[in-house]
RNA sequence: GACCCCGUAGCUCAGUCGGAUAGAGCGACGGAUUCCUAAUCCGUAGGUCGCAGGUUCGAAUCCUGCCGGGGUCACCA
């Protein structure tokens, strides 16, 4: 059980029984009561702000309750001090033989360690990437893919049931796009002579060896490009369908895997979008309307017109949204709506969408779309939560690198994992939040070097399984097991700079916990970078300052252990997290 | 004009659903290498947390109003 958890429920049961001795009020509300590291490890292991949230309940002030509540506290096996500071904070100290069991217990938990019940295996939904399917994957969508499946990894970790979802937008006037396009390099792969690609359509290369196998197994049977009655369709259907398989390819590049693929166009042809707006049309939710123009920015083309209209300002948004083009079909609103709710039908209240930051503009009326579709059911009522990614600057050496598609300077997510590695890909792109810009430097990242993250966390758990490799010389391959390792000696371990270390692996639970509340895998990258200095600091202390520290002590096999104990833990612990991100712990780094 | 995001050390950024003396990396300066990987570590310098109010025991964090930067803005996805 994490330790913070652990000490809450003692400081309830504390207080309960101040309640019935009658040292306090009945009933009081502990749901402000916190119970988390200081800031300051001077201030001790654990702070409580109990004393201060409660006063005013117990009609006490902060201070004098706080001497009461330490004293109780103080009374606790694993409390070894419990003082009033500030304003009113209570800061534990834990025994040493409390810290030496929680090493024993990643040991024994291994890369399960942090594993947290918190999700009580409740659904959630994480839809990301969802790139329209007509070419392979930039560096942006990259970004949205690794926070996407490293948010569902983390959830996971936290305890919740998780879907990782792919919505194909195969439905509008893009797809069409990249049917004529597929269809323009198929004449030319035929030998036609076609000019110039038209305006509007994709002209990347990646269209070519799809046309060519279409050449190659349909002959020229599609070959008349005025009768696209016959074809379009076809060629529709064909195209996403290798473009998906590009898309997938890259994805796997990635080490990503999603658990669902939903595709627009099904969605609408299943009739999921009239339902839709046929439910809201029965609450008196749609009506025909015109919308005013923007104010301040007047589109030049702007005609007042009739429109099919959602009542979104009734959820929260700022202005109704039209649901269907002149044309007659339905807006991407609409459809998108329709796959909310398709989602929320499946069972998922909590959904979480990774966008681009250029859709920042959507999230009110999606928002407003679920919480009108969701509320007068019986459940809880749907959530969503939009996670905006921002762009990536794609740098060498700190210059800009030229991009342009039209002179085929390009660069596609596949260079990128090609060039440095799925799994520094993945770290970068985790080192910030996602709503801030982020610079991909292509020569930094894999740079040994203490400035660049990925190696740091990464040297550090090389430089354990390299201690552990040369203790196979004074220990035995048994005594190395970390269950056998769990039952070494700890209480050797006495150092404030190992211990120091422990108490930095005994947040991990917490950190998963806390990232997984608030969505921000990113805090699991900020989190391993501490914890490596951690570890640095210990190992260059050892080596540097006082050989007494060193982890292997041929004079000392008992301590030799217990020191081993430390260094698995922490192997344990970096590799945990880094499973979280996706990304593979490296053995050695010679 | 409206909405969203951002504004923290010279630079790039963290900052735990409101906590104590605001942190890290880079850059600058000064140190540490017979020894488990110096690809690392230790120390020093550097801040009116954009500005002004408000909420309360307590604000970088929440609210309001400004200033500055970015994004978006009826039928695209």
């Amino acid at each position: 059980m994490d330790l913070f958890h652990l000490l809450t429920d003692e400081l309830t049961a504390i207080l309960d029984r101040l309640a019935a001795k009658g040292s306090l009020p009945e009933g009081l509300d502990y749901s402000r009561i916190s119970v988390e590291p200081p800031r300051d490890p001077a201030h001790g292991d654990v702070a409580t702000n109990a004393a201060m949230v409660l006063a005013k309940g117990a009609g006490q002030k902060p201070r004098d309750l706080a001497e009461i509540i330490a004293a109780s506290l103080g009374e606790l096996d694993i409390v070894t001090a419990a003082d009033v500071a500030g304003p009113g904070f209570i800061n534990l100290r834990l025994a040493d033989s409390f810290w030496h069991a929680r090493l024993a217990d990643i040991l024994r938990a291994g890369t399960a360690y942090g594993d947290s019940t918190m999700g009580a295996g409740q659904k959630v939904n994480v839809e990301y990437v969802s790139a329209n399917p007509t070419g392979p994957m930039h560096v942006g969508h990259g970004r949205g893919a690794v926070v996407g499946d490293a948010l569902a990894g983390l959830l996971a970790k936290a305890g919740f049931d998780v879907t990782k979802e792919y919505y194909i937008n195969d439905a509008g006037a893009q797809v069409e796009a990249l049917a004529r396009s597929l269809h323009f390099r198929y004449r030319e792969a035929l030998g036609q002579n076609v000019g110039d690609m038209p305006e509007g359509l994709y002209p990347g290369e990646y269209l070519i060896p799809v046309a060519e196998k279409l050449a190659k197994d349909d002959g020229d049977k599609w070959a008349d490009a005025n009768d696209e009655q016959t074809w379009l369709e076809y060629f529709r259907a064909y195209a996403v369908d290798a473009m998906i398989a590009l898309i997938r390819d890259d994805l796997a590049a990635l080490g990503i895997r999603f658990d669902r693929f939903s595709s627009e166009r099904e969605l609408v042809q299943a009739g999921g979008v009239d339902a839709v707006v046929a439910e809201l049309e029965g609450r008196g939710l749609v009506y025909t309307g015109v919308l005013e123009p923007p104010k301040g920015m007047k589109p030049d083309d702007w005609e007042p017109r009739p429109q099919l209209l959602f009542k979104a300002t009734e959820f929260g948004d700022d202005v109704d949204r039209p649901l269907k083009k002149s044309d007659g079909s339905w807006t991407y609103f609409a459809t998108d709506m329709a796959y909310h709710n398709d989602k929320y039908k499946r069972g998922f209240n909590d959904m979480i969408d990774v966008w681009g930051a250029d859709h920042g503009g959507y999230v009110k009326r999606m928002q407003a779309a679920v919480k009108a579709l969701t509320e007068e059911d019986g459940r809880p009522g749907g959530r969503l939560d939009v996670k905006l990614c921002q762009m990536v600057n794609l740098l060498e050496n700190g210059q800009p690198v030229k991009m342009s598609k039209r002179a085929g300077t390009f660069v596609t997510l596949r260079d990128v994992i090609d060039q440095v590695g799925k799994d520094v890909v993945r770290f970068i792109m985790l080192t910030r939040k996602n709503d801030a810009q982020l610079d991909f430097d292509l020569a930094k990242v894999v740079e040994q070097s203490k400035d660049n993250p990925v190696f740091y966390v990464q040297y550090s758990h090389a430089r354990c399984k390299s201690v552990l490799r040369n203790a196979e010389e004074l220990v035995s391959a048994e005594e190395l097991t970390p269950s056998a390792l769990a039952d070494a000696p700890l209480e050797r371990l006495t150092d404030p700079a190992e211990l120091a270390l422990i108490k930095s692996m005994a947040i991990w639970p917490r950190t998963v916990e806390g990232a997984a509340e608030v969505h921000e895998p990113h805090r699991i990258a900020y989190y391993l970078h501490d914890l490596a200095a951690a570890f640095h600091a210990l190992w260059t202390k050892g080596a540097r300052e006082d050989e007494s520290l060193r982890f292997l002590k041929e004079g000392d096999l008992a301590l030799t252990r217990a020191r081993l104990a430390l260094v698995s833990g922490l192997a344990t612990v970096i590799a945990s997290g880094l499973a979280v991100m996706g990304v593979e712990p490296v053995e050695e780094m010679r």
